[in-house]
Formats: C-alpha cells, structure tokens, sequence
RNA sequence: GAUUGCGUAGCUCAGUCGGUAGAGCAGCGGCCUUUUAAGCCGUAGGUCCUGGGUUCAAAUCCCAGCGCAAUCACCA
C-alpha cells in the first residue's frame, strides 16, 4: 500500500468499482477533511460489549423525556450509555436525512443511526457515502429504533480506512470456497461463521496448554529445520542453508527431537507445532498441519490414553457449553450423560468412558476369523479383491484385510480406542513381553477420522537402530535420498531414554469436529492453493528433489 | 497421481434445440428522518477460465490446458 497522492490517477486495470471508491477516498479526504485511513482511538468498544451497554430502562426514560422536552422546549433528561465502536459497514440504507448502517466487527454486529440533525455536516455526509467494507469508528448513546433494534445514535462518525476493494453479495457473502480460501480476510468478514470457528480454535488450543499443563507437562519446541526428517513414514519437503551451504528438511515429525528431551531428564514434555509433509491434499489433509506430542516418562500407551480420554472429554465439555453460550445446537445428553456435538450429519457422543476395542477383536468381528490364522485371512484377502496379497507378508495381508472390513465397523458417532495392533505393522513401538506379537500401540478414531495414535515407545537401541536399519532397506532410492539414519537419535537411546508413553493428536482434525467443520481448510486460516500466476517458462515437472514414488510402506510413528 | 463435476458482470446465480449475453445485489445519478436483504425512478457494467477444433454461426458440441470441489490412492 503505497502513500498515493490525491492526483494519482487509477491504474486502467480497474474496474468502475475500485475507480469510484478512490473518488469517495478524495472526496472523504479532500472535501471532508477525514483521514481516510484513521488514526489511534482509544475508549472503544467491542460491538457485542456496546450492545451489553444498551438498558431498556434509561431508553424509555429519555424516550418520555424527549416527548416531553418537544413540548416544553428543555434538553431531556439521558441516561443512556454513551459508546464508541468500529467495524465494517456491512448493511447500508441512505433514508435521505438519516442513514441506518450495520457495523460489524469480530464480536458482532450494531446498527448505527446517523441523522443529519444529529452530526456534523461533514460526518452526515461521509456515513451517506461511505462503502459496504468501508471501516467507521461511531460514537454516541445506545439506544433502539421504532422497530426495536438496538441502535447507536451517532454525535460522531469518522472513518477507520476506507476499503478501496468489491465487496461481496451482501446477502449471500462469499460462498465460493476458492474464494474463500484465497481472499480469506474478506471470508473471515463476510462469513461470521468463519471468524467464529477460528475464534473456537484459538480457544481450543489455548484449552489444550491449560490442561496439559496442568497435569505438569513442559511445553517445549524442537527444530522444524532438520538435517534428517524422522519420527514418521512420510515425504518431506526440502531446503537449503546458504551459509552453511547445507541440505534441510522441514520436520514431518517432532518425535526424535521430544525422545531426546526425555534423554535429557525432562520426565513430561509436550509440543504443540506445525509439522510438513509433501504428500496428497484432501478433506483431511494439508500440507502443514499442526500436531501435539506428548511424550511421559515411565508412562506408557495406557497412560496416554488416560490422558487423552480425559483431554477430548475436557474440550468437547466446553464446547457444549461455548455452543450453548452462543446458541448454536448441541446434541442430547449421551450414553452416560456426557457431551454430544454435531458434526456435519453426525451427533458424535463424547461421553467418557470411549469405547475400546483390541485390534484382534475388531478384525475378528469384521473379518469373520482370527487374524494368526494366515490362511484364512489371505483367503479373505482373496474374497474382498486384493489381488496383490500374495505379494504381502502375512501382518501387511492383516492390515489390509483391517482396514477393508474392521475399521468400518467403529462407530463414528463414539470416540473409539482401537489398541494392541499387531507388532509386524508398528515396527517402532514396543512388543507386549507377554505376547511380542502385539505391541503397545492404539489410535484413537472419531467421525471416521483417524485422530491421533499412542504408542509404548521403544528404548532399547539396539533393537531401535535394528528397526531403522531394516526400514533403510526398504525404502527405494528416490525415498533413500531423505530416509537417512538419525544415528544421534540412536546415540541418544545409548546414553538411556526412560520408559515412556508417546501420544500424536491431529490439531486439525480435533478443531474440525469440536468446531462443526468438515474440511480441514475451513480450520485453517490460510490452506495452501495452487498458485494463481501463470506458469514459468520450463518449469514442467517442478519441485524436483523430494520427488518420490510411492510413499514409505510401513514403518514410523504418528 | 486417477476419475467425475464445476468455471458466465465485483458478488450470488439464470442462460431452452448451437442463432450472437440475462437477473438480483453491489456501483453510478436522483427521491426519501425509523430502515431490517429498505423502497422507487433512471443508468452503466462481459477475455462467458485459457487455447485450439467442428459449424454459415459456439457460453452451449469436441480436444487440450489451468483452477476449484468431491471420490479414490497416499498419508495424519
């Protein structure tokens, strides 16, 4: 935004709207003596704390009085409140010597009444002209109009900035999600919904630091510039250091780091942080996603499912009551009086305690027989179409046959523990002593979404460095360009990592369901698109490194 | 990455059988001191996503590309 003279003449590019709108920015300016860019105001009020300030009793009163007053001449009696607000104009009607216009701002929205009688000249004329998207400052008594809305009587209107841009439909808003996305600030205007659910999303995380707090962990942060992306099967994105002329990757996960700091002697830690992966885009899935790991000395998955049983519980009691506060529907009570929320068709039951259901039981109960039993389950493999079975070791054939008939059967109206898979598939977790076939591992999946996973983590650094050496060896060689041995991770285990409970919770996906939401772009602020420019001369296949095949089978955490 | 759908005025959307572009809102000029998507009169606004092709004629049919969405794959 340059400082444009008032001369200056509007490029040609623009349309009629923009080139009247820097006529109005003159005129306001030149003719009317306002700043059209505002200026420090102290003493305002959030639109819905004005609106609090509004009594019936005190209108009423100086409703008489000034009835009264028109007979006799006096000034009434007023004991309205007086207030200052600012917003956008997002209705505007011109009744000729009065105008009526709806301020809005991040709290709500106020009419504001602006009557020639009422301001002065210049002021009446700015809120005459002034834009849809243009930003007022109003002052003056609270009060309501004939028809009952409560109504800010102005004595004095000056201009916030003045929007030099289209606005969108005043009826309908911006509803193309394209739109939407990439002109995000006019979104988050034009949609209240939208500032709403990323209100409820700051409010979620900052409950999330409370209780993890609370229960003494130490919140910490490791590097999201790793020489070696680890801590999780996924493709990373690729950078560079200039002065140290050094490749880097950004993190996919935070595991290594946060295992160190349990090296280290911090018995609790947790991170809440942005992790990268360049991988596909959908519903569920965008490029950086914010995820919290949680790492407890001497715990182990159970206590990690404690933890988080009484985290999501926590949260979705808050906002039953944040619904409740704002009006917005909740569910009934649930199966044991907890709290229900919709999400999108769904009235997902929070209720504690979440149903917990063994990997074993669950295949059992989709697969129709028991899981060690190879031949009946490649059988089944055969059954449901997966031809390429036979290619498969038993525990993947296993996988595949669970995720085709098991995981349909969670339902997704309850929050659902599903624990103790099978060793084969969880190569870094730690086997259970009394059966290694299973390991210390759960995910947790609620709406259908696979939401976070715990895991009894491995600490021993032989079998830990045995695992990543057999997970080398199965990576192809595009993947091997970034699947690199972290051997000071493994250093680290040498020098001793306690015992310890390792849990990975989708911030996203929590704010999508506690926030009604069913895509991941609508809980994030700013989602990645494809760039709008058009395309560069000879950059056909681009990004290059990082270029990889098929993703990683198997393999990490999280 | 695959499949399907969509792309028309600043925004929200119509556009019939292929016949040469429409509405509402926003804008501009008027009127109006109690409006609630205010109303009334007048007016202006188009690379029909882009590029090819078929045709006397393309927003419309065909091909390719770009963007978005949904589903799948991958993943969390």
């Amino acid at each position: 935004m340059s400082e444009t003279t008032p001369q200056e003449p509007a490029p040609l590019s623009e349309s009629e709207i923009v080139a009247s709108r820097r006529a109005k920015l003159k005129r306001f300016r030149d003719e009317l003596g306002f700043d059209p860019y505002g200026r420090r105001e102290d003493g305002l009020l959030a639109i819905a704390a004005a609106r609090a300030r509004f009594s019936e009793e005190a209108h009423v009163a100086f409703d008489a009085a000034s009835k009264e007053a028109k007979a006799t001449g006096a000034v009434p009696a007023d004991a309205r409140a007086v207030v200052k607000v600012a917003g956008r104009i997002v209705q505007h009607r011109d009744m000729g010597k009065l105008v009526f216009l709806f301020l809005r701002d991040e709290s709500g929205d106020l009419q504001v009444s602006v009557s020639k009688a009422a301001v002065e000249a210049n002021a009446f004329e700015l809120a005459k002209a002034a834009d849809y998207g243009d930003i007022l400052v109003a002052e003056g008594p609270i009060g309501r109009t004939n028809k009952g809305e409560v109504c800010v009587w102005a004595t004095r209107v000056s201009l916030g900035a003045k929007s030099l841009a289209a606005p969108p439909e005043k009826w309908h808003g911006l509803s193309d999600p394209e739109l939407r996305y990439r002109r995000r600030y006019v979104d988050m205007y034009a949609n209240p919904e939208t500032a709403r659910v990323f209100a409820m999303r700051a409010r979620i995380v900052s409950r999330i630091r409370r209780f993890m707090d609370a229960r003494g962990f130490l919140e910490v942060e490791t590097p999201v510039l790793q020489p070696i992306a680890g801590g999780a099967a996924a493709r990373p994105f690729t950078t560079h250091h200039n002065a140290l002329d050094m490749p880097l990757f950004m993190r996919i996960a935070p595991e290594l780091y946060l295992k160190r700091c349990l090296v280290g002697g911090m018995r609790k830690v947790y991170e809440i942080n942005r992790n990268f992966r360049n991988e596909g885009i959908d519903r569920s899935h965008n490029p950086e996603f914010t995820a919290m790991e949680v790492y407890e000395a001497f715990g182990d998955y159970g206590t990690m499912m404690e933890l988080t049983e009484s985290l999501i519980h926590h949260l979705a009691c808050e906002m039953v009551e944040e619904r409740r506060t704002a009006g917005l529907r909740v569910g009934g009570a649930g199966v044991s009086g907890g709290p229900v929320l919709p999400w999108g068709e769904l009235d997902i039951d929070y209720s504690s305690p979440f149903v917990k259901v063994t990997f074993e039981e669950l295949f059992r109960r989709g697969a129709g027989c028991d899981m060690r039993d190879f031949a009946a389950v490649r059988a089944k493999a055969r059954a449901l179409g997966l031809h390429h079975e036979a290619k498969l070791d038993d525990w993947l054939v296993v996988n595949e046959v669970f995720e085709e008939c098991a995981e349909p059967l969670i339902d997704p109206c309850r929050p659902t523990f599903v624990t103790d898979y099978p060793s084969a598939i969880s190569p870094l977790t730690r086997p259970h002593a009394h059966d290694p076939a299973l390991c210390g591992r759960w995910d947790i999946f609620i709406g259908g979404m696979e939401v976070g996973p715990a895991y009894t983590e491995l600490n021993d650094p032989d079998i830990q460095l045995a695992k990543f050496t057999e997970q080398l060896k199965g990576a192809d060689d595009e993947e091997s360009t970034f699947r690199t041995l972290d051997e000071d991770f493994v250093e680290s285990l040498r020098v001793g990592m306690p015992p310890a409970g390792g849990l990975g919770i989708g911030i996203d996906r929590l704010v999508m369901l506690l926030t009604d939401s069913q895509s991941i772009r609508d809980v994030i602020l700013f989602p990645l698109l494809k760039s709008m420019a058009p395309k560069q001369e000879g950059d056909g296949e681009g990004g290059g490194e990082g270029e990889g095949g098929g993703a990683a089978k198997s393999g990490g955490h999280a």
